[in-house]
DNA sequence: ATGACGGATGAAAACGTTACCATCTTTAGA
DNA sequence: TCTAAAGATGGTAACGTTTTCATCCGTCAT
């Protein structure tokens, strides 16, 4: 019925060595014999069962990503596409395939199933869903992996994160060079760690500017549109209204948009809009929105590359690095 | 170093027999020798190597989801977090993982290194990465498989698609229902047979309540938000204007929602517009955006179960099927 | 007391490769 | 002509499980 490696050895009137050298293109074996075993596989339509010959060279060739399926807010569902293609660009280089392993449908037993029983060579996994345990449990078989998301404290660890801190920095300081001289702040910023880095930016770059933080400007709630378009609303009625709003995410953005509009204000010449998180729409809005930038297939690459590094031991000179985001200034913070 | 079946069985004094029916939970092995080896393995941090199981049991316990990252405007990658969630859900069941192979990264053998070596029991692709040739290949090889889209023609294959034609009459139904008498269609429908499927839908349903199919109110061209923009500001200046717009992407609604605001009418009292794929920020439009939903989870889970039981060897009454999307009715067509 | 049976366990053969080392055949150099 | 080295190939032991039988040992019915 199925076909093996004997099957062809025979039929080829070699041994199954030879047979194997050939699968494996070895040097050793004359170019004739090659030809003939070559001709008598596609005769038989054989082909090497993946199976044993992982067992035989005590390698899988594939790696694991795992993710919380059940959380939809989660950051590595978010830019889900785009990460998956950076890993697995990297990966497949290597000639590895990229599994994917729902954390919540396998709670208990998924660490033992699936990695440490080496069905995957190594794992890729945000920083939410690592707890010390695992840690631990991981470091001490030093089975490979790589976290995506900072992690502190642990130096053993390499991960790789979008620097949030910066992208605050950065979104803040070029609405104070076009020009807006009071920012306002909304997010969602305390459910968060990576709106609480961004938020962090934003402080220490009006600092940096000697524009005085104003408590009010900054709204923490849900991040919602409503909440977008509420707080704008208010902050937009006071004396001294804002001129520029950062977003913490395009459904608080379309809020923003919504109020400022309403209140009849020009955008950008009155007042500047910004949104972290760029997406597919931003370009499409009315006007168009200014964002930053995640290159989340870069850092679905620099995953991949961290993780792909341990798995054949090359050593990682810089295992725990940021990656900058990018900038797209759109219309909607173009003051002049 | 690395401990295996034999060590416990030395350790616990047992053979390995009986280590195997313990991992296993064979009813055959007394109480007390499981408590026995049990304990043994645990004390030696002992892991049945997956690997070597996927041989003695001749299953890889694995499927795998062929996508084609190079396309970013492919259907499967547009839903890929949903789709995903939804066969991984149904495989978890049966214990099975989940790869993703990127067919562009593998081009010419990924057939023979991936699905052939039975590294996976069976996979599942889009309709338009599977081309006869190999098509007849895994079913010469009676390789279990699922197509995401429908496949005319061949009777043997499974598959499972959303119904666009179906979803075509749904929305156009509606906006009738609703009071709308010039429905225009803005898309473009020829480039994919999605959308010329559902132009099928709007036309047959038109033609359903009597209501002349006016040429000069479908609109056919790239899938922009210009394009929706131009064609509905186009039409809106036309004497017999439309009062209502189906349109076929959301990007394409932004531009039409733009040109209808700018030629001040309101939405929805006099333009009705709608939309296919419904998208998280549909809802927080202004107006909130009517739209097709499809149940891209239901749609994987679907393709998953056609799946296993393939590979399980159930028989599957019904291995070609339709899923009916749902209509989310929103502001923007509550004419009344 | 004996035979049959059932419950536990073990021995050994798969599963389908790779990899090490030995062997055999040429070929080149002295 | 002989020897050493290089070039091909084969034998066999891994790789780490599962699975099929056979065996052993009590127990129970006759």
């Amino acid at each position: 019925m199925k076909v093996t490696i004997n099957d062809i050895a025979k039929a080829a009137n070699v041994s199954k060595s030879t047979v194997s050298k050939v699968i494996n293109n070895s040097p050793t074996i004359s170019d004739t014999t090659k030809r003939k075993v070559r001709q008598v596989m596609s005769e038989h339509n054989y082909i090497p069962s993946s199976i044993a010959t992982q067992l035989a060279k005590q390698s899988s060739l594939s790696i694991g990503l795992i993710i919380d399926m059940s959380r939809r807010e989660h950051f590595l569902n978010q830019f889900f596409y785009s990460i998956i293609g950076g890993i697995e660009s990297v990966v497949a280089n290597f000639n590895y395939d990229l599994t994917i392993v729902n954390i919540h449908s396998q709670r208990d037993n998924f660490l033992d199933r699936f990695v440490l029983s080496k069905k995957v060579e190594g794992i890729i996994l945000d920083n939410t869903l690592l707890d010390t345990t695992m840690a631990n449990q991981l470091l001490e078989h030093s089975f490979p992996f790589t976290v995506i998301g900072k992690m502190d404290g642990n130096s053993d660890v390499h991960w790789v994160d979008i620097d949030n801190e910066l992208g605050g920095e950065m979104i803040t300081k070029h609405l104070i060079e076009a020009g807006y001289q009071r920012i306002a702040f909304i997010g969602g910023f305390n459910e968060d760690t990576i709106f609480s880095q961004r938020f962090t930016g934003y402080r220490d770059m009006l600092q940096q500017y000697d524009i005085p933080f104003v408590d009010n400007y900054v709204k923490n709630g849900s991040g919602t549109t409503e909440f977008g378009y509420e707080s704008a609303k208010e902050l937009l009625s006071e004396e001294v209204k804002p001129d520029a709003f950062i977003c913490a995410s395009n459904y608080i953005a379309h809020g923003v948009l919504e109020a400022v509009k309403e209140a009849n204000f020009a955008i950008p010449e009155q007042i500047g809009v910004a949104t972290f998180d760029n997406y597919p729409l931003a370009p499409y809005m009315n006007p168009p929105l200014t964002c930053l930038d995640n290159d989340t297939f870069f850092l679905g690459e620099a995953a991949g590359n961290l993780l792909m590094n341990q798995i054949k031991k090359h050593t990682d000179q810089n295992y725990q690095h940021f990656i900058e985001p990018k900038l797209i200034v759109r219309e909607s913070t173009r003051k002049v």
